[in-house]
DNA sequence: ATTAAAATTTAGACTAGTCTAAAAATATAT
DNA sequence: ATATATTTTTAGACTAGTCTAAATTTTAAT
């Protein structure tokens, strides 16, 4: 039984909201928000998605996705993050650019059209912005990344994605030179603001407010 | 102003239903036949998109698109087409397995993408069904095909599409190993059911029924 | 343990798009 | 040219998804 777009935009919500808080009960409200509508609205729609067993939810108790739920939404995140994939490298838009299009992409129907596009793609493992890929039978086969701003001095590490996507980030990381897979090691941590001074690809010195580090996930290299 | 999913379907009948007649005018039954709705749903859309300028609308007389109208629905068949090449020459789908797809595909909201997927297309002039694909501006810069059935013996053609889009039909042609592209010679007509021998890229022989030479189109060659 | 604040749900209304049934307009046939 | 058939439109109802305003439940504070 297929689902309607904005079905799938609720299921996306829940799984995201869930993974960035790090836990599976979501509420109304933080659904809300994170979708721009009504509280009421949502009600509605998490009714008719537990009554389609996508959900578990009780009234005032908040709602956690199923198995069903879940399978679901790692497939729209599967769509989502490969389409990313070919805007930027076979139609050469910007990874800060292709947000929007990769929203609509997303709900195309046709599961063989994913797979052949994975196989075009050359079966990538992260997006443009550095965000892992699940596979086919949704597992993210990648090693966790962390937070720069977690990091200790001296220690080096590879530019793997970031956790905000906001136009306006992207833009400084971009002119200050910073992309995805750039080598970085860690120079020297104030203590009283926790900004840190780092070398970007053993050339250039850059200065990272701690806010700005936080928003740059690494993976460590020893 | 964004037409919805469903607007965009309907002035794609419209264009489709009169250029298929070869008329500008355009009956309430004919796009309720085509779209596969009621007569009654069909009245309710067209006052919608009169009131929005992209049909010029008399009760009772039916319908034709404006310049406004027309730009629209020919921008949505060269994202329909240019989809198809993409699936098809990229993604190595068959010919006759592409259509869900870019009925799909083809409502995606981007001009920059467009763009971007021509070039990285080739700027192709035809889509996989031979059929012609309007440039940027919404020009068709293709010489008219015809059906293989107004040809005359000893003419010869190349085959550039067909008008029977039915999978059945594309089926037919790919056991007859006719393909686009593919050179044709007629050797024989028959007189009484208009039945026709050909030679297929200088090399196998094959009969064609009138039904089937009328839905192939080619392009002469001298 | 009450009360105030915050979060959530219910009730009722709106739009887009669809339907059926009935009415009105147009076309056709004798 | 009048009756009949066909086409099209209107009227009224339904679903999905949204909203506002009011009611209810939960949480937090004293």
């Amino acid at each position: 039984m297929l689902l309607s777009f904005t079905e799938e935009n609720y299921l996306k919500a829940i799984f995201s909201i869930a993974h960035a808080y790090n836990t599976n009960e979501v509420s109304t409200n933080q659904i809300s928000e994170h979708l721009n509508n009504k509280a009421a609205s949502v009600t509605d729609m998490l009714k008719r998605l537990a009554e389609k067993k996508y959900i578990d939810y009780k009234p005032y108790k908040g709602v956690k996705l199923t198995d069903k739920g879940k399978k679901t939404a790692v497939k729209i995140v599967r769509k989502h993050r490969l389409w990313e994939v070919f805007l930027v490298e076979k139609l050469n838009f910007k990874w800060d650019e292709v947000h929007d299009i990769a929203e609509q992409l997303e709900h195309i129907h046709s599961d063989e059209l994913i797979e052949k596009l994975d196989v075009f793609l050359g079966k990538p493992k992260r997006d443009p912005h550095g965000d892992p890929i699940p596979d086919a039978n949704g597992k993210f086969n990648v090693q966790k990344s962390l937070p720069l701003s977690q990091l200790s001095i001296r220690q080096s590490a590879v530019v793997t994605g970031v956790t905000d996507h906001s136009a306006h980030f992207l833009q400084y990381l971009s002119n200050s030179g910073i992309g995805l897979g750039d080598s970085i090691k860690i120079e020297g941590v104030n203590d009283y603001d926790h900004s840190i001074t780092v070398k970007l690809n053993k050339s250039k010195t850059l200065f990272l407010s701690h806010k700005a580090a936080s928003n740059i996930l690494v993976e460590e290299r020893t």
